[in-house]
Order: structure tokens, then sequence, then C-alpha cells
DNA sequence: GTCTGTGTCCAAAGCGCTTTGGCTATTGTG
DNA sequence: CACAATAGCCAAAGCGCTTTGGACACAGAC
């Protein structure tokens, strides 16, 4: 079913049918009626590629996101980032088109999608401390929201962020107060501005007290769970083992407590450990008393606030770019106490 | 850069251009050359809302995934899932377009899909027992493909599967045979048809011994952290305790050995687990003596395989359906051992 | 009675591509 | 040398929609 069938079919031209159905003023509320009740009958829905033609929008917006090279892994908190953000498409009548891409071929994945014209415009996942996206996309002038920032760039641009290297500080305070010395901070790969933001606002805070950041005490890698548990492990084994451990994600974290219990400790008085939550479906931290204590800030809600964001842009290209920033709260679980003596 | 710009530039009309770049014979090998080069210089892409206007064909592949009501979640699997499908569209050149939905209007969004005519072939996810939207499909004749089977549905339809019943048959009989009788089974959703498949094989190797299930060792429910958890811990708590889990997923696996932590116990000596293992990147469960017993079928391939199954069904729509059914592996770790007396 | 407005509708162009059906040289064949 | 075949190119139609620029009828105003 088509426009001209639809058309023919009520006896009338297919610019009137379109004017109806798409609300203009030109035809009368009479006819009007008729041709909504007629393409609902007629379960008749435009063409996406021919109405995109014609309009030059495409109602759909692009994710690209990356894989790790090291673990062909997509980050799992992807699954919520990009439900929350597809909720709001969906709201909002727009498609979502996903590109999963590992970084080396990045620059042309985003080049391909300006030129072949498939999107309106683009969220960018993980940005690193430089990224040549961002160059890339302002140049193009496609529309563009960063879940994110990367340090390193000077160009203006619209980015959603949770502010994390205060809420690492605050973690870290949190530890220091309970009279942990010996802090290890679990990081993501510090490539990654959120992560590389996480180290200095530990390191802030270690420093704020006098304490030299031990190198022995910090990893970076990939998030899973195997390296929250091998970095737990080797540790705890050191001369001086950590009395605390700051981890990036709650998967790590898992990897994490699974090392203290293998070690014949207890989480939560032997050690302490706090995690970044980015409150995933599947890892609810939100018991009575959360398991572990936690930054926490919904990787969800980002992702559907970030999608309005670009929404709005692609609405009003002049609105300038839009930034935001997100408070990751701090909640205490069982998985912290003092330092033992 | 558009065709027409492209081909002026070049002093030739733009169907000479298409043809040459298209690989059409009726263009002399120098001037395709010199296309190539023209088009490969000034970064000409076709714009794809104009060619699939033209040719009826898209070059995308539809992805429905449902989100559970009452999590609001996705199910972490479908990262690895849609990486392992979306790298193979990627390498055949087709864009991925993803729509996260609620089950409850399903039916609309397959109807809308096919009658915007965005995409050339879908995925179903996550298919119930007896589920509408295979009929659907088959009605509306987009091509498709299941990842998983519908169980009631008679009609013909393509599908890969893994072979639930018989690895959580193989698995229950693991652990018959070190002498466990009461074993619990941790599921998913009974009306997702592989959540009912293995409780089937669950089931049946009871059967085979002589034993009763019975309901007081059976949940169903959402595969998280906390639902592994809960659900261990009370079990725990009756007053004949089973002395095995079995678990549908890695992510309530390791709820269930936080809650066998929790009771004092030791998981592999005084409680025994197998999970399935959907060889998720970011819990990988393959160190030098797996963590977990388990039936592991890596979802990834899957992704790519199903996706590999519909690109075929695109090329060639008189292949028939086509089905592929892969068994889970066995591995042993260090979750299970010998029923305590 | 003419003129201007206004409310309703429509014909046709155009979005950027592919594809059908020529057209013109050039080559091969008897 | 005439004719057919072929190689190489192009004009134009068409995919299904939106949108521009009227057309027409009827109303009210002078």
């Amino acid at each position: 079913m088509n426009l001209k069938e639809l058309s023919r079919h009520l006896n009338l031209s297919p610019t009137t049918v379109s004017r109806a159905l798409n609300g203009y003023p030109e035809v009368s509320e009479t006819t009007r009626a008729r041709v909504q009740a007629a393409a609902r009958a007629m379960n008749y829905r435009p063409n996406a590629r021919a109405r995109g033609l014609a309009t030059g929008r495409t109602q759909a917006i692009a994710h690209v996101i990356p894989v790790s090279r090291r673990h062909q892994m997509v980050n799992p908190i992807f699954g919520d980032f990009i439900a929350g953000a597809g909720e709001t498409y969906a709201r909002a009548g727009y498609d979502m088109v996903l590109s999963i891409v590992d970084d080396v071929r990045q620059d042309r994945v985003y080049r391909d999608i300006h030129a072949r014209g498939t999107v309106d415009g683009i969220i960018v996942s993980a940005p690193a401390m430089r990224d040549p996206r961002i160059a890339l996309l302002n140049g193009l002038g496609l529309p563009f929201v960063v879940h994110g920032r990367a340090t390193e760039e000077t160009a203006p641009y619209s980015w959603l962020d949770t502010n994390n290297s205060r809420s690492f500080r605050r973690a870290t305070d949190f530890l220091l107060d309970l009279g942990h010395r010996r802090i290890a901070l679990i990081n993501g790969l510090e490539d990654m501005d959120f992560a590389w933001r996480r180290r200095r606002g530990f390191e802030a805070a270690l420093i704020a007290r006098g304490l030299a950041p031990d190198p022995r005490l910090m990893r970076a890698e990939d998030m899973t769970e195997v390296y929250g548990f091998r970095s737990a492990r080797d540790m705890l084994r050191q001369a001086e083992p950590p009395t605390a451990f700051l981890v990036s994600s709650v998967i790590s974290a898992i990897g994490v407590r699974r090392a203290i219990h293998d070690a014949g400790l207890d989480m939560g008085r032997d050690v302490s450990v706090i995690t970044h939550d980015d409150d995933l479906g599947a890892f609810k931290n939100d018991q009575d008393v959360p398991i572990f204590t936690a930054t926490r800030s919904s990787v969800r809600s980002a992702g559907e606030r970030v999608a309005e964001m670009l929404l709005q842009l692609i609405r009003d290209p002049g609105c300038g770019p839009l930034t935001e920033m997100m408070e990751a709260e701090l909640i205490i679980g069982a998985s912290t106490g003092p330092a033992p003596q």
C-alpha cells in the first residue's frame, strides 16, 4: 500500500493525502478525517526511504559502538545505554542504526555514515582523551552528542558526562576517612577519557592527604570479571597488600570480591571495596544494604538524556553545543569498613 | 558529492558512472578505472536512501530486541549477540537497525518495519513457546531468522538454536553421577522457549533416574544477579537444601555463588554449581580451571551465524527455511564435586 | 458586476539513484 | 562494400514521497 494507491482509493490526489496525513492546514477537516481513517484501515505507512529522499531527513540516529580489540568484546554497559536511548528514539519516531566497529577503522565509518546519508545524527561513545572523531564530525556538520568528554579537544561540542573525577575523589576520601592508606585502583583503559578522569580524582584525593599514588596498586584494562579477579589476587599477594580497592565497574568488582574470598578474607572487614555502579539492569546493587559501596550513576538514563539532547540538536541546529553533567551518588553498602589495624 | 556532480566532473553521464561503479560490463575498463579513481578521490558514496528507492533493497537488517517489562532490562547477552551479527553485517555492507521494544507492542513494530520498508530482513530474538511473530512475519513475506525456536509453531521458518534440552540433560546427568539428588534449577523465564527446553532436559534426566522434580527447587525469572542470589539463599535455608544448582546464566550463577559464600559454604565442595555459559566477553569462564562447570555455547558466534543465514536468505529467497543446531560443550570447572554425604 | 480573499484541492517537479531502451561508432563477416 | 554485430555511451523513466506553485469555486467588499 503506497501513497498513490491510497489516494486513488480515496479519489484524491497524492498531494492532498500527503498533506492530510502530515497535518497541513490546506485540507478540510472532513477530508482529513476520511484520509486518516482510510490510512489506518489499509495499514498505510509512508515508505521511509522515499520520505527521506524527499525531505532530506531520515528519522534515524547512528550509534557507533567500539569493540575492544583485545577482547573482541562489547562493553556490557552498552546494553543499558542503548536501551535508554532506544526508548527515547522510539517515542520520537526515530530509528536507531548501530555500527559495531573496531577502533582502527573508526573515521572511515563516520565518513561513510555521513556520505551515505543514512542518519540525521550520531551518538559518539567512549571518547578517548584526544579523540579525532570530534573534529571530524564538527567538520562534517552532522549533529552529534558525545557520551563522555575528550579532555584534549578544545573545539566546542555537545556532550553529556558523569562527574567522574569528583565521584572518584569522593570515594577515595571516604576510604581515607575510614583509615585506609593503601588503596588500589582497578581502572578501565586509561586512553578512555572517563578512566583517566577517575584516576585523576583518585590521585588528587591521595595527594591532598600527603600520600603518593603507588603504581603497583594501579591497573587499567578492559573491565572484565577476570581482570578484576587477577588484579586483586596479585595485589593481595604483594608484600604490602592494599586494604581497599576502588573499582571502575561492578563487573570487575565481582572479580575483586572473588579474589578476596579466595584469599580467605572477608570483604567489608578485612578488605574494603568501592565500585563505580552503572546501575545495570542485570546487576542491581540496590538491596536494603547494597552489596557494594558504590558511586552510582545510571547509564540507562544517560542514554535517555543523550538521545534527547541529540533530538533537540536536530530539531533546532542553532541551539548551540549542549552540555550536561550528571553527578554520581555515593551509596554506602556492605563492602566497606574501617581499615584493619 | 552526488552522482550528478561526479558525472559532470568526469564529463560522463550519470548512467555510465553508476554502471562503472556497480561493475556492469557495458563500460570500458579504462573509463571504469577513471571513474573509480575519481569516486575515491572525491570521497563519493551513493546515497543510501536514493539507492534503496531505486533498487527496492535497503542493505539493512532489523533486530527487534525485547526489554523485560519487569526489570526494564535488556538481557546482557544481547551485547555479545549483536556484536557477532554486527560484524557480519559490516563485512557484507549491511546496516543494522535496532528496535528496543517491550513485548506488548511487538506486532505493531514488525508491521511498521515491513510497511515502512526500512530493512531487507529481520532477526527475531528470544522467541516464546507459542510466538505469534513467526506467523506474522511469514505472512508479511519479509525474510527472517529466529534465534531460538518456538515449540508450538508448526509452520516452517528459519532458525538457529543451541540444543538446550540436551545440554541441560547432560549437565543434570553429570550432577547425578556425582551423587547429587537434590538439584535446584535456577532458570530463565519459562515462557521463553529456551528456558522451557532447559527445564525439559533437566526433568528428563531426573525422571530417567526415578527422581521426581521438586517444585520447591525450581525457579524461573529474569536472569539477574540478585535473582540467582535470592533463589539460592532461600533454597539453602530450606529444611532439605539442595546440594547442587543448575543455573541458566553466568550472571545468575554469580549470585548463586554469593549466596553459597554468605551461607558459609564452599562452592565445589559443599554445594555444586553448573551454569549455562554464553561465553560473554566480560565474563570469560576459560581460565586453566574454569570457575564454573558449564554448558558453553558462544552467543557471539550464534550472532554471526544467524546473520549469515539471513543474508543468504535475502540473496536467494528460494533457498528455503534454513535451520541450524549448535551443540553446547560441557566444560568441567571448579564449581562441581561429589555430593556431600 | 468586478475584484480581492480564502478555503480546498491538484499537477508537476524534484530528492539521488538504478535501469530500460536506445543511439552512435567501430569492428567483423560474407 | 554492404550489412550485422558489438562495444561504449547516454536520455529518460521511475522508485514513493514532499512541496512549490497554481487552479478553481465561492464568499464578502466596494
